[in-house]
DNA sequence: TTGGAATGTCAACAAGGCTGACATAAACTG
DNA sequence: CAGTTTATGTCAGCCTTGTTGACATTCCAA
């Protein structure tokens, strides 16, 4: 099949890849991939009257139980009164709570209750099982090269919370 | 077909890279990823009054002139309803032409005109200079590794769409 | 203690997805 | 030729999710 460009230029020299056609493939390849990435999680979700705004909050608040507002904020690069938005519908389905700070009361702190972790195990199962076949499909050099091109590609600031997010929990 | 399984991981090998938390860094690394991915043109595009749907168009019918409305609708995944507009707004402005098919008169060809192929060409340029820098720092093996899991990442449909605009033009 | 900064909420608007209904023209089929 | 299907465009209306503006609460430092 796609054996078209994996004549690789050998060992740093040939700078073949970056063309500029190699690179329209790259941008494409992040353009569909990326479909389907999120097709899975939005089928889920849409049954449920949410979105992807939804799934991300909740994947954060996840993996960072007791978050505030404004860390999640920055996380996700949107405006608190659209953030605000989605945690108001997760809090009033029970999926959400928000506890005032005890150290500082102007804070409000996330954590998923149990039906929001019920969910957020659904739709992360669902898209888990896409990414491990993907993986498992490329193989693990692979799976390597992957990641190393993607932390490239990231905004500085934004490496900056991935990185955040990789330490061990 | 042939090398059907050249892709699974050879016996006795680690299969540590398919762990959940190798997974969720992968997922996390996706979405902060694609925010680099598009945040350049969305800049660019933003001064314009146009979108991220006005950039998918562009770019499409730059790869593919001539193409049908119909066929782009496929490859973008959206209705009708809302590529039309985002096609309208882009006739009006002059940046994309129609043209009744010959063969079949139902049929419209789109094709960038010169103002339009200006606006893909700085579009591109903002987009691949990312990509470009991403694929520099993260090296020829890295690159062949990255695309072979966005292509596993696809919907098949999507993958088919991929490879066309793969061969070449 | 008082004014500014930080945090979060509510309201209103815009972009861009979506569905449904309908119109037109051209192509195809019996 | 009549009827159906296909390709496209348009109108109306809805939803999600981004935006800005206004405002309340809380903290902290001068």
């Amino acid at each position: 099949m796609a054996e078209v460009q994996s004549t690789q230029p050998r060992s740093g020299e040939s700078l073949l890849f970056l063309t500029d056609d190699q690179l329209r493939q790259g941008i494409e390849a992040m353009f569909f991939a990326y479909r389907g990435f999120t097709a899975d999680p939005d089928r889920i979700l849409q049954d449920m009257g949410y979105g992807r705004a939804h799934h991300r909050a909740i994947h954060f608040i996840n993996g960072a139980p007791g978050t505030t507002v404004n860390n999640l904020l920055s996380i996700l690069g949107v405006t608190k009164q659209s953030l605000n938005r989605v945690l108001r519908t997760l809090m009033a389905d029970g999926l959400v709570e928000s506890r005032v700070g005890r150290v500082d009361k102007r804070e409000r702190h996330l954590f998923l209750t149990e039906a929001g972790e019920a969910l957020e195990r659904k739709l992360s199962d669902a898209q888990r099982e896409r990414m491990r076949a993907a993986y498992r499909q490329a193989g693990p050099e692979a799976v390597a090269g992957f990641k190393r091109v993607l932390e490239a590609m990231m905004d500085t600031d934004l490496q900056r919370h991935y990185q955040k997010l990789r330490e061990p929990r």
